[in-house]
Order: C-alpha cells, then sequence, then structure tokens
DNA sequence: TCTGTTGCTGTACGATCGTTCAACAAGGTG
DNA sequence: CACCTTGTTGAACGATCGTACAGCAACAGA
C-alpha cells in the first residue's frame, strides 16, 4: 500500500488554538440555530470535530458558552474602542465615531444582535453569564461614559456649591439614557430591519445627545428634578 | 367502603379555561425557570395536570408558546390601553400615564423583561412567533404614535411645500425613538436594576419627548421642564 | 341508575441531550 | 526506528425531551 497517500485522520492543534476553534463554532451556531444551537452535536458538527472533544477542553457546556460569550462581547467593545480610538482628535469626532461603529457591521447585524438576545434570555440563571456580563460590559460603559464626558461642558462656574456635585449624577443618567437609545435602536432595527434606515439611528441619537448639552450648557440641571 | 369520602382525581374543565390554565403555566414557567422552563413537563406539572394533556388542547408545544406569547403581549398592551385611557383628556396627561405605566409594574418588572427577553430570543427562528409579534405589537405601535400625534404641534404654516409632506417622516422616527428608549430603558433596569430609578427613566423620556417638540415646531412644551 | 361523551391520565416510544471513558493515533523526542 | 505524551475519537450511558395512544373516569342527560 502506498505510504505517501494516507492522510491523517485528525489534526491535533495546540489546546489554545482549537478552544478558539470552538468558541467561534458556538457563535456561528447561535447565528445559524439561536438557542437550539447551542447544543454540544451541533457545536462539534461545526467545528469539524467529535463529540468527545468540547469536554476535553471545556470542563462542561456552560463554561463553554461563558467563553464564547466573553469572546463575542469582548471583540465588539473591542471594535468600538478602536474606531473610537481612530477618529480625530475631537469630542464631536469621536463621538460621532462611536456612533456610526455602533450602526453598521459588525455591530449592527443582524446575526449579532439574534446572539446577543439569547445570551441576555441565558443571563437571569446563568451565574457564569452574569460574571462574564459584568466583567466586560464595564468596558463598554467606561467607553460611553468618558465620550460623554468630554463632550458635555462642565456646568457654569457660578454654580459651584451644590450644584457642582450635581454634575457627576446627571451624567450618569445622560449615559444610561444614551446607552439605552442605542439597546433600543439595535433591538427595533433587529426585530424590523425596514423601519429605519442606520443613518437615521445616528441622528436620532445625536438629537438626544445635542439636547443634553444644550440641557447642561444652557442650565445645569438634566431632566432630574424640575426645581 | 364509604361512598361520601370519595374524591375524584382530577376536574373536568371547559377547553376554554383549560388552555388558559396551560397559558398561565407556561408564562409562570417562563418566569421561575428562563428558556429552560419551557418543557412539557414543566409545564404540565406548573399547571397540575399530566403530560398528555398538553397534546390534547394544543397541537405541539410550539402553538403553546405562541399562544402564551400571544396572551402576554396582548395583556400587556391592553394595560397600557387602559391606563392611557384612564388619564386626563390633554395629550400631556395622556402621555405622562404612558410613560408611567411603562416604568410601574407589570410592565417594569424583572421577570416580565425576562419573559420578554426569552420571547425575543425564539424570535428569528419560529414563523409562529414572528406572527403573533406582527398582530400584537401593531397595536402597541398605534398607541405610541397616537400619543405623539396628538402631542407633536403641527408645523409652522409658513412650510406648505416640501416642508409639510416631511412631518409624518419625522413623526415615524419620532416614534422609533421614543419606543426604542423604552425598549432599552426596560433592559438596561432588567440587566441592573440599581443602575437607575423609574421615576428617572420617565424624566428620560419626557426630555426626548420635549426636545422633540422643540425641534418640529418652537411651541408647547412639557410641564416641569426648563425651557 | 344507566349510558354516552370526552376531558384526562399515564405509560411507552424514539430521538436527542450532556457527559464519561477506554482506546486510538498524531507528532515530537530520543 | 521505537517510544511517549497527549490531543482526539466515538461508542455508550442515563436522563430528559416531545409526542402518541389506549384506557380510565368525571359528569351531564336520559
Amino acid at each position: 500500500m502506498p505510504r505517501a497517500a494516507r492522510k491523517p485522520r485528525f489534526e491535533r492543534q495546540l489546546p489554545e488554538q482549537r478552544r478558539r476553534g470552538l468558541i467561534d463554532a458556538t457563535i456561528e451556531c447561535l447565528k445559524r440555530y439561536g438557542h437550539e444551537g447551542l447544543s454540544i452535536r451541533t457545536i462539534s458538527a461545526q467545528a469539524g470535530v467529535s463529540v468527545g472533544l468540547i469536554n476535553h477542553h471545556f470542563p462542561n457546556k456552560d463554561e463553554l458558552i461563558a467563553a464564547a460569550y466573553r469572546q463575542f462581547n469582548g471583540e465588539l467593545v473591542g471594535g468600538m474602542q478602536v474606531a473610537v480610538a481612530r477618529a480625530a482628535n475631537s469630542p464631536q469626532a469621536r463621538m460621532r465615531a462611536f456612533l456610526e461603529a455602533s450602526f453598521s457591521p459588525p455591530n449592527l447585524d443582524a446575526d449579532t444582535l439574534a446572539v446577543w438576545v439569547v445570551f441576555w434570555g441565558l443571563y437571569r440563571h446563568s451565574r457564569m453569564i452574569q460574571r462574564v456580563q459584568r466583567e466586560t460590559y464595564q468596558g463598554y460603559v467606561r467607553l460611553v461614559r468618558g465620550l460623554l464626558t468630554e463632550l458635555l461642558p462642565r456646568p457654569p462656574r457660578s454654580a459651584h456649591t451644590s450644584r457642582s456635585r450635581s454634575t457627576p449624577v446627571e451624567l450618569r443618567l445622560a449615559a444610561v439614557g444614551l446607552t439605552a437609545l442605542l439597546d433600543g435602536l439595535w433591538l427595533e432595527w433587529c426585530l424590523e430591519p425596514g423601519a429605519f434606515r442606520p443613518a437615521e439611528a445616528i441622528n436620532l441619537c445625536e438629537a438626544w445627545i445635542e439636547s443634553l448639552c444644550q440641557r447642561v450648557g444652557a442650565a445645569p440641571a438634566l431632566p432630574g428634578m424640575p426645581e
């Protein structure tokens, strides 16, 4: 028998590479089949390996899912940070870059949003997902908060006693509102992609931010309390 | 043997009542166990019936889930409509009632949002869920759009050529943005209930609406806002 | 009290789930 | 070349899944 024709039945890989491949397959299955794609056999078939290999690299299925969620979140947040870092060095340009990155691929992608929703569905009943969420989401929150901090003007110096201490509180609300608007637009676009165009979403967010600037600048109070 | 002590092993119910009970049990299981609660045995145990009964009243599991989604959406949308109808007869008061209903139970409830997220996760890969979504969500969209229509002032008469036709477009975007803000705040509050208070969410939404009013025509502002 | 309808039970079945593990083999090392 | 380490396979296990169905029994009407 010709020994040159023999081909290895499989290829050994370094654990790090194989883990990465399994995580990628997990996310791909999630995109294709939703929550039902999260089975060992579906994932291993997608990765082109046998069923037993997953438990060789991950203690159990939940850990694989958590690792997938970590990578998924990390790459998206990382992409946003890169987009912002590449922007021109002005607060407006940086915010604009952030919004444009938010509403263009890979962020504004039906697959991406579908994956995200499945993870959200797991959130409440999985300690592991909660932990990953806490670890990765704070990078995103810091990014948004930083963009808003440099964008919103300082309150007038005349208000320097109790008013000045109210600003960080209002900044918190501003960040809450902006991320809510972003998340909500993502969701809406996912459920009905024809309802609006990405550019319109950007305009909505910029209108929100502009009204914030007007409030902070003109009167040093955000919609917290009517005085 | 004492015939008076004999107790029926089960109680027959009208199909309509039994179906309702099974649907309620389905939603309760979703609240308690998330996506994993959607099993025939879990639901039938919650409803206090045998495993076979579900397939007696529903052709299959997916139809039961779709029915549960229909009732779940219908009750929430109906509650909102009632809250708006009960409000004082001014656009501002009606919108205020809508927002207050949005950010108080049973809408702003961690269980409610958790159930919603699971349904969202099923959306992409279930024709039935998509159909129910289309049927029930349009009532909600009509409600929001109606509230905005009566709230936003007509554009100034001076602009009567191409400007006048741009108004419905802006109304569409206004509704998109408002529902996005609502959905996003729901989601954020669900993921981290301590991040903000419901009253703050209402204020954020009212700030959004007010800035819309200013854009469309510099006219009536909501009460409680610095001009 | 008897009878018919039918809501309801509960076992059974095949499919699929996550996980285990003994055996295999790829590829570096001597 | 033989050897060893270990990444990898794939059968097997018990549990659980959705569904089917034959029979039981509740309850109304005669």
